[in-house]
RNA sequence: GUGAGUGUAGCUCAACGGCAGAGCACUGGACUGUGGCUCCAGGGGUUGUGGGUUCAAAUCCCAUCACUCACC
């Protein structure tokens, strides 16, 4: 930790890893198939990234394991050069409905590629992302869905930490692995398994299985709940989140660490994130709109173009409109959490986030 | 000029005597550890025009206009 404020638990750290440093509280771009849909590296890095997340389970199934292994690990393979992070593909196992066997000591799915059989278990997942030379693993854990029984929570926390005990086991000590804290909305489950994933004394503990469609309040009250029961010396993470609103609050919260598809997926589907709120840029209220998409915003997308040619592309369905969506969302987030950083250093945190959520809310509630 | 064919939503077309629809386009919304420029919703019609037959016409009949093709 670099900087503490006792008004706050936000965090102000660093995380340091083989292949680079990462300031946080950080974002991750998403890249799950080994890029960032619609960025170079280059862009990437200029935008502020310092740590992208890829995932293991789709670079396993193309183009495989020793492509990358081969071609110098993923990092140099995507020509980043820099941190990965690499899911397991735990979430898949739910999001993709390819699973064929949901078994003790591991599952069998079904490509979504070409429909072949493959077994998994946790051990393989952890030689596969250590044969990518990641810098951060995760382990293969059950995310059970949203609703879902006490049974069903039970037994996806009961496996999760049998098979993150089986991935601390094959871990060689390359990269670092980090621990997943499953247990749905329930909070005697999450305490239950924040104890059995801490006892593990991993260098870092992700929160999985939120954002699978429960309740927003229900949300926060897990996602606070289990950050205090976190050792205050490790990285904490919040898998799949958020939105802007979401990532101040969580920061709060003292998560260091966030991935999320919204500014990427959103980016390409035609909604912005700026600071006057979400913008869809397709609508016809912009299609002689001069002014930049963001009128605060310095990235290179609002210094040069303007709604009206955003729309145009969007409407049109050119490429282009996918990569500049895809910067400024990507621009928008590094920034925001850049001014976190800062705020923590400055120890005006307090101040930001009320300040920035007042915005928010206000804008939200704007006709 | 003669003959044939076609006129239905912005566009391409269904419905062929019984509540006028689809796709695309348009308008708005959604997207939270990313198979998918995807998903959801909405607006939009005096069926070219004027008559006729019929309980009932986009549909059958007559006229007329427009367009297309063929032949003079």
């Amino acid at each position: 930790m670099l900087a503490a404020d006792p008004r706050t638990r936000a965090r102000r750290g660093r995380m340091t890893t083989a292949q680079g440093t990462v300031e946080t509280p950080a974002f991750m771009p998403v890249a799950t198939g080994g890029a960032v849909k619609g960025v170079t590296a280059d862009v990437l890095r200029a935008l502020g990234a310092e740590i992208v997340l890829a995932n293991a389970y789709h670079l396993y199934l193309r183009p495989g394991v020793g492509v990358i292994q081969e071609l110098g690990g993923l990092s140099r393979f995507m020509g980043w050069n820099g941190p990965v992070l690499t899911d397991s593909g735990g979430f898949q196992l739910f999001s993709l409905r390819t699973l064929v066997r949901l078994g003790e000591d591991g599952v069998r799915v079904r490509s979504h590629l070409d429909g072949s059989l493959h077994e998994l278990d946790p051990a393989k997942i952890v030689a596969i992302q250590e044969a990518f030379a990641v810098d951060v693993l995760m382990p293969l854990d059950d995310c059970a869905p949203y609703p879902a029984d006490h049974a069903r929570l039970s037994s996806a926390v009961d496996r999760s930490a049998r098979w993150l005990a089986q991935s601390k086991a094959a871990w060689t000590g390359s990269g670092a692995l980090f621990g997943i804290v499953q247990g749905g909305v329930d909070p005697e489950l999450r305490g239950e398994s924040t104890r059995r994933t801490v006892d593990l004394e991993l260098p870092g503990y992700a929160v999985g299985g939120l954002s699978v469609g429960e309740p927003r309040p229900l949300f926060y009250e897990i996602a606070e709940a289990t950050a205090e029961c976190l050792p205050a010396d490790r990285p904490r993470y919040l898998m799949g989140t958020g939105t802007p609103e979401d990532l101040v609050r969580l920061v709060a919260l003292g998560y260091d660490l966030f991935d999320c598809v919204l500014p990427t997926r959103n980016a390409r589907n035609g909604t912005l994130f700026t600071s006057v709120g979400r913008l869809n840029v397709r609508n016809a209220a912009y299609a002689r709109d001069p002014s930049p998409p963001d009128p605060e915003c310095d990235c290179p997308v609002c210094r040069t173009h303007s709604r009206a040619y955003l729309r145009h592309l969007a409407v049109s369905g050119e490429i282009l409109s996918a990569c500049l969506n895809t910067i400024h969302n990507l621009a928008f987030y590094f920034r925001l959490l850049a001014d976190m950083r800062e705020a923590l250093e400055q120890g005006r945190f307090p101040e930001y986030t009320s300040g920035i959520l007042g915005r928010m809310s206000a804008v939200d509630h704007s006709p």
